[in-house]
Formats: structure tokens, sequence, C-alpha cells
RNA sequence: GAGCACGUGGCGGAAUGGUAUACGCGCUAGUCUUAGGAACUAGUUCCUUACGGAUUGGGGGUUCAAGUCCCCCCGUGCUCACCA
């Protein structure tokens, strides 16, 4: 037998895939279909390191297994390139972002290739191609049709290094998830989704979703439903009593209604600018107020919601807020820990039982009145739901029971509050999709369906002007747009703004079902075929971003009647980081990224693989470690080593020990693949591999079983070695074994014999032996005499082809 | 501060409530080799000369039996964080 080889073997078993067309995708109707997708990459320009195809890898494994058991298999891959980072590296390297996103693609594509995936790449897709992002603009256009897209001039994170508006998603900490520059809060006009109107399905329908439960949670947290009741509390003069105005305050609370001692608004509430323009003269501290809300809206994000900060306020001196239930009259604050965008941007204050007002009572010295029995302000946010005390008529009654009356009789009502916010869909930079949106004058004019796409244009200086417009503002011959071809022909305007990254990745993997349609973003009969998404595998970092992004997306699809399916992901894995060997993240500025390039060159793409699914659980983040590999570079050797003890007789049958080692990793390895379990999957075929090398002779077919559940961890050698037994075909093609329950049956099994639970000897027995005859068998060992002479037997606990457990008194 | 994970040899980790430490790395010894390496063979949780004992972050509990279930504490990681 020759040595192995990978270096050839891996050139020649990719090229020979490639020329049989092996892994091209068909709607096979006599099949069932599994559709296991990768989130797809985003090319950067330093190109994939070795923690990068961990995810591709996995789905790889399930594909390849799913195919041998006769699915009809679509794992497709592509490419996402709009947006920041691409134009951002762009500008750095003073190169066009169209032609440095091609280069990165190209770079990322033969990375990809070298390891051996079977994607169908007749269904690359690239979210910058015109035809792809056709159908972005065309969802764009039917979001505005059914009003679900409109135009804001609201204050919006700003990021001044990027010079473009952000969405709430894209912000950690209060800074910019792409530079680290701190976030201002800047009125731009700007599109915006409005995904809140899908709050509720997409909490509600979380629940079904086979998804890792921590990013359902994050998911439930970022959408932040909770119910509540609106109470309108009158603003009135303070001296005269007279009504000026009034507030509506949103509490979950409303049961310590009798406890609240003051009101706060938000820096930017509009009862302010009401006061300021309707009774100037009831106010008698207006420059005390105007300093303070000038001085909180100048603050970052970050520093406002600060948690650590003193709470800080203004009390409003001549008005006071009238108690709906009790006619109290208190005072009235502008306070900034009072979110504007949150509720009502109004609060009733209750410092008995909520921590914040308590902080901000005890530093301006204000009453604090307890209306709740055992209710510990210390304990969290708010008490707990104890009796009620101090409440009227309500005193005595349990407060989450009193809540109903106390709302009716204040002439409040129930409403649902999310923390969602809608979606802030327009950057004022160069490289994303156009809307397809024009102007005339003052009236927005939708580009017509069949003038899509609306293309990007080649521009000299693509950097971001600054002024809240992009760089497209100054390319007239675009902007200008002639309706009709006579002279008098009118003049329109086309929006210059470009949508955020995160538009073509909210419904790519629909356009993998039917990439080359030019008439539809998916073809029914195609979507219908394909359906949902079986499996998707990639980072939880996209948990509250591109993955409730697409969910949106889709649940629009699915009403405009585009798709089938409520949910586009049935299963989501995470994938867990690969780590730098120093415990850091691999990173350029650390230089201590590991290239697949060169270990795929020293080792070989199915070492590789085998290492990667084989280094820990697949969800769990775990450092690189190459000097660790070199035992899935052996276990590969042995594996082909294995093939010299295969007889080439075909009259040689496998020992029973040998069947039944076969059958139970047949059945192992098929849940563990399933399961996600990768690593104990390879260890089990490493444990089977130590067994079958006591013995002598392996039969071929044996052997070819074996070679099959290789074959998805390292698809070449298997294949190689599949075709050195003389197969003619791919061994990728063939079929899945399956396990003979028979075969693993008759088996003798050691079962432990234990004395007051410590295990005192071993006796080998058939795996349903009787629970008499295991009684006198344990009980004859000598070893187990010596511990049980002399005592009386209390019980015996015998759990057949487990355990006997002897209890003695004495 | 809140939520969610998690804590097992020198290291990565395995274990439907049923022989803890599978599998792999490393290490030790041996074979082969001019040598080194590679490869192969054997060994490798800890204490003890041995008999035996101890052991899954710490403490308690349930059970014939606990790494696994329950309670308290300590530690680590991730996510969210003034959401009324």
């Amino acid at each position: 037998m020759k040595k192995y080889d990978h270096k050839k073997i891996e050139g020649k078993q990719q090229k020979a895939w490639a020329k049989t067309k092996l892994y091209t995708t068909k709607e096979d109707t006599k099949k069932p279909k599994y559709y296991v997708l990768d989130m797809f990459p985003y090319p950067s320009g330093e190109g994939l390191h070795v923690g990068h195809p961990k995810g591709y890898i996995a789905t790889d494994v399930v594909s390849r297994m799913k195919r041998m058991q006769g699915f009809s298999v679509l794992h497709p891959m592509g490419f996402d390139a709009f947006g920041l980072p691409a134009e951002n590296y762009a500008i750095k390297m003073k190169v066009n972002p169209a032609v440095a996103v091609a280069k990165n693609v190209a770079r990322y594509k033969k990375q990809l290739e070298i390891l051996g995936f079977d994607y169908d790449w007749n269904r690359e897709v690239n979210t910058t191609d015109p035809a792809f992002y056709k159908w972005t603009q065309w969802a764009f256009l039917k979001m505005y049709e059914k009003g679900l897209a409109y135009e804001s001039s609201e204050p919006i994170n700003w990021c001044p290094s990027c010079k473009t508006g952000l969405a709430n998603e894209d912000l950690e900490d209060g800074k910019c998830e792409r530079c680290g520059s701190v976030v201002e809060k800047k009125p731009i006009r700007q599109w915006v989704i409005r995904i809140t109107k899908y709050a509720d399905r997409l909490l509600a329908d979380l629940d079904a979703l086979d998804w890792p439960e921590s990013i359902k949670e994050s998911q439930r947290n970022w959408i932040g439903r909770s119910e509540g009741a609106e109470l309108v509390f009158p603003v009135v003069n303070a001296s005269t009593k007279h009504e000026l105005s009034n507030i509506t305050v949103f509490t979950t609370r409303p049961d310590t209604l009798y406890g609240v001692t003051y009101a706060v608004v938000a820096p930017e509430h509009a009862l302010l600018t009401k006061l300021k323009t309707e009774n100037p003269a009831a106010v008698s501290n207006w420059a005390e107020i105007e300093s303070y809300t000038a001085s909180a809206k100048a603050k970052s994000e970050i520093d406002r919601t600060d948690v650590k900060r003193e709470k800080t306020g203004v009390m409003v001196h001549g008005v006071s807020v009238k108690n709906p239930i009790t006619g109290e009259l208190v005072s009235l604050f502008v306070a900034d820990y009072v979110l504007a965008d949150y509720g009502t941007g109004a609060v009733m204050a209750v410092p008995a039982h909520d921590e914040r007002d308590f902080a901000f009572a005890k530093r301006y010295g204000l009453p604090i009145k307890e209306v709740i029995l055992g209710g510990d302000i210390k304990t969290g946010a708010f008490a707990g739901f104890g009796t009620l005390v101090h409440s009227g008529h309500f005193s005595g009654q349990n407060a989450e029971v009193a809540q109903k009356g106390i709302v009716s009789e204040a002439k409040g009502k129930w409403v649902v509050k999310f923390k969602l916010k809608d979606w802030v869909f327009s950057r004022q930079r160069y490289w994303g999709e156009p809307f397809p949106i024009m102007r005339d004058g003052d009236v927005v004019v939708p580009v017509s369906e069949k003038d899509l796409p609306v293309i990007l244009p080649k521009v000299k200086s693509y950097e971001p002007s600054g002024t809240g417009e992009s760089p497209l503002a100054t390319i007239k011959k675009w902007v200008e747009v002639k309706i009709g071809k006579e002279k008098s022909a009118k003049k329109m305007m086309r929006e210059t703004n470009t949508m955020p990254q995160w538009a073509g990745s909210s419904w790519y993997y629909l356009r993998y079902m039917d990439p080359r349609n030019s008439s539809k973003l998916v073809d029914p009969k195609k979507e219908h075929y394909w359906n949902e998404v079986d499996l998707y595998v990639g980072g939880a970092e996209h948990a509250t971003r591109h993955l409730i992004y697409a969910r949106f997306w889709h649940k629009f699809l699915f009403d405009m009647g585009v798709v089938s399916t409520k949910e586009p992901f049935k299963k989501l894995q995470s994938v867990g980081l690969i780590m730098a060997e120093d415990g850091r993240k691999m990173s350029k500025r650390y230089g201590n990224v590991v290239n697949p390039d060169d270990i795929v060159a020293t080792y070989g793409a199915d070492t590789m693989r085998v290492y990667e699914m084989f280094m820990g659980p697949f969800d769990q983040a775990i450092a690189w470690n190459t000097q660790s590999m070199i035992g899935s570079r052996r276990f590969i050797e042995r594996v082909w080593r294995l093939g010299e003890k295969v007889s080439t007789t075909k009259k040689h049958v496998d020992t029973p020990v040998i069947e039944a080692v076969l059958n139970k990793t047949i059945k192992k390895v098929t849940e563990d693949i399933s399961m996600m379990r990768f690593n104990t999957a390879i260890s089990t075929l490493m444990a089977t591999m130590n067994e079958f090398e006591k013995n002598d002779m392996l039969s071929r077919g044996a052997y070819e079983k074996y070679l099959k559940l290789v074959a998805p961890f390292a698809p070449h050698v298997a294949d190689e070695l599949y075709a050195q037994l003389g197969n003619k075909k791919s061994i990728h093609i063939t079929s899945w074994p399956i396990c003979d329950e028979t075969k693993i049956g008759v088996e003798k099994v050691k079962i432990a014999v234990q004395v007051m639970g410590k295990v005192r000897g071993v006796i080998e027995v058939e795996k349903d032996l009787s629970e008499a005859v295991a009684r006198e068998l344990a009980l004859a060992l000598p070893e187990v005499k010596k511990w049980v002479d002399g005592k009386e037997i209390v019980k015996v606990i015998y759990v057949p082809g487990r355990i006997v457990n002897i209890v003695v008194k004495g």
C-alpha cells in the first residue's frame, strides 16, 4: 500500500467531484429534502483564519450524512458584502469597494474550496450583485406600500467617525460597533422600518423554534415586552390649582399608585415645550430647567445610561401633578434617568418600592411612602407583591389582585409596551443598496417595479460627506431622473441614502432556492419544495441583530404570500469560537492568526476538518492547538493503514464482537452527527479503530461501512480508500449504513457488582440474565464475599446489563 | 445589578441517576534508527511498599446508588443592562 499523501489525494478527489458535478442540487420530488445553511461570510481583506470554517465543516458533515441517507440536500454558500466594513476597508486601501469586494470574495472562495466542502457553487449569491439586490429593493418597495417603511427626522444614533446613522442594534455599549467611536444623538432624515409592528409575533413565534434557549432568551429580552397601565396625571398650576395640561405615565406596577410622591418626565418630553409656549408664566425656573435639558441632550448615550452615575434632575417649580386616584398634588421633576423613547417618557415615582426612584428621592430629600407590606426595595428594581397598606379602600388586598381595580378607578388603560425600536434603515454612505425611492419636490414617489433594480452608480469619490447626505448626492446625473421623453418632462430626485449592511442578509437564504430567477424573488414551487431552513449554523453574536431582522423580513414576505412558512429557520445551532493558542481572539493585531491554507498544506484538509470537529463540544469556545491536531492526522493514517488488514476473500466473516462494535458505532455516529455532537462521534470512530486493530482481519463489508461513517468528516481520504477497494461510484453518493440491532444484542456484557454502592467486583454475563442468577453469580465472587460475609443482606438491586448492588447491614 | 451557561487528570474533554476519568494531546519506558524526529508497543487521576483508601470547585440533602437531581456558598465565561 502506498503512503498516505494528503496533497495528492485531496487535489485528485476535489477535481473528480467537480468533474462529475457530485454536489449539484436538484429539486428531486421523489426524495425528502434537507436544507442546511451556514451564515454566509462577510469577506474581509484579511481572509479566513482557522476559526471561520468550523461552522462550515459542521454543516458539511451533516449535509454529507443527509445526502447518503437519501435526502435531496441544499447546502449553499454566498457572500454578504455591502456595508461599512467593506467600504471602510476600500477607503483605507484607496480602491473602489466593488473592486475590493471582488478580490476578497475570490480569495475566500479559494480558501473554502481547498477544504473540500460540498457546496453547490451554481447557487452562489452575492448581496452586492444587482440581480440579487433587485429583490432587496423590491421587498423595501412592498414594505413602503404597506406602510411599514416611513421617513423620520427624529434624533438617531450617529457615528461621528463613520459619518452615518446607526440602528440601535449596531451599538455596543453605546459605541459604534464598527469603529468604537462614542455615538451621538443627531436628528437626521432617515428611512425607518416599522419592525415594532411585528414585535408581538416575533416574540410569540419564538416558543416553537428549536433554537438554543439562550438565543431565544436574548431575543425575548431585546423585544422586551411588558404589560402595564397608562395613567393620566393632570398637570396643574401649583398656586391656583388650575389645570394646565397633563402627562401620561406608563407603569407595570399600578398597585403602587397610592405610594406616588412625585412624577418625572424625560428631558425630551413634549410637556416642557408645551408649557413654555402655552403657559410660560406658570413655571418659575425656566433657566434652570433649560440648562438641565440642554446638558442632558448633549450627553452621549453611554454617559447618560451609565448605571453607576448618580441620578440628577431638576424640579419644575410652579406646577404640580395630580394623582388620578387620590387627587393628591405632588411635585414634578425633569430627570434623565427617565428615558424619552421607552413607555411614555414619563413615570410616576414610587420611591418606597422602586430602587431608582428610591435613589433619586434620597438624593433630593423627597418623601417616601410605603404602600406594600414586605416590599423590600433592596431586593431588586421592584417590590414583590405583598399586602397593600395606606391605599384607601384597597388596603388589605393583595397588591397583584388589586391592580385591576386601581387602574379602572384611576381611569387608566392597560397597554403592552416593547423595548424593541423601529429599525433605522438608512445609512449616509455609498456602499449599500440604493433605495427605490424618488422625490417630486416634497412628494415621495416609489420607483415602479419594472424599473428595478436601481443600480448603484460608480463614483469617483465615495468617502462619506458627513452632512447627512450620502456621496451619491454629488452625482447629479444619477440623482436627477427625467420622467417621460419630451423636453418638458418632469424632473425627480433620487433618494441618496443607502440601505444598511443587514438588508441583504435578511432574506438571502431564500435566494439560494432559486438564485437566477429574474422575474420573482423565488419561484413558489421551489419555495414549497425547500420550505424552511432545516438547520442553520452560525455565531451567537447574531442573536439580536441578523436573526431578528431575518425573522421580521420573513414574516413580512409570509404576509405578502412570497413564502409559505412563518419562520425562516427551524433549528438553529450556535458555533463556538475558536480562539488563538494564547487564549485571545485570533486577530492580525495580536499576530496570533492561524491560516487554514498553511494547515491544509502541512496536515491536509481532512486532518483539519477532523481536528476542528474533535476539539470539544461544538457550541463551546475553545483555543486552537496545533500540537493537539497531530492526533487527528494519526487517526486518518490509521484509517489508511487499516485498509491493509481488509480481507480480500469474499468468504471472510467478521467475529460477533467486531459486528457488535461496528453496529454500535453506526448507531452512535449517526445519532451524534444528528445532534451535532461531532467530538463524541469522532472519539467513537477512534475507539472502534482500536477494536479493529486488535483483530487480524476485517471483512471488506465492515471496512466499507466504517469508511462511510468517516466520509462526512474526512471526505477525501474516505473516497480515495473506497475507490481503492475497486468501487466505481463515489462514497459520498452511496447509502449511509444502518445499525443492525440484532448484532448488538448477542454480546456479553461486563457488569459491576457493588456492595453498599462501592464496586467490589465484575461479572461477565448475558445482557438479559435473570435476577436470581445474577444475584447468585455476584454473591459467589470472592472479592464480594469478603465484604458480605457475616453481614445480613438487606436487599439486592439488579439492573440488567448495568449493575448488581448488594445492601448489607451490620 | 439581572439573565443564561459552566466548574471532572498536566491539558482538550467523555459519561440514558448505575464500573468516573472514554477518546485525543502531553509525559514515561521500550522497539526501530548513525543521531534526532516520525512511527509502533506498553504505561499514565491522586495517596499508599502493600492491603486498601480518597477523588468530579466547597458545604448540606434526596437515593440501594449522585459528576448527573434539590438547597446554600465560592469561582469563571457570555449576554443584557436606569426599559418604570
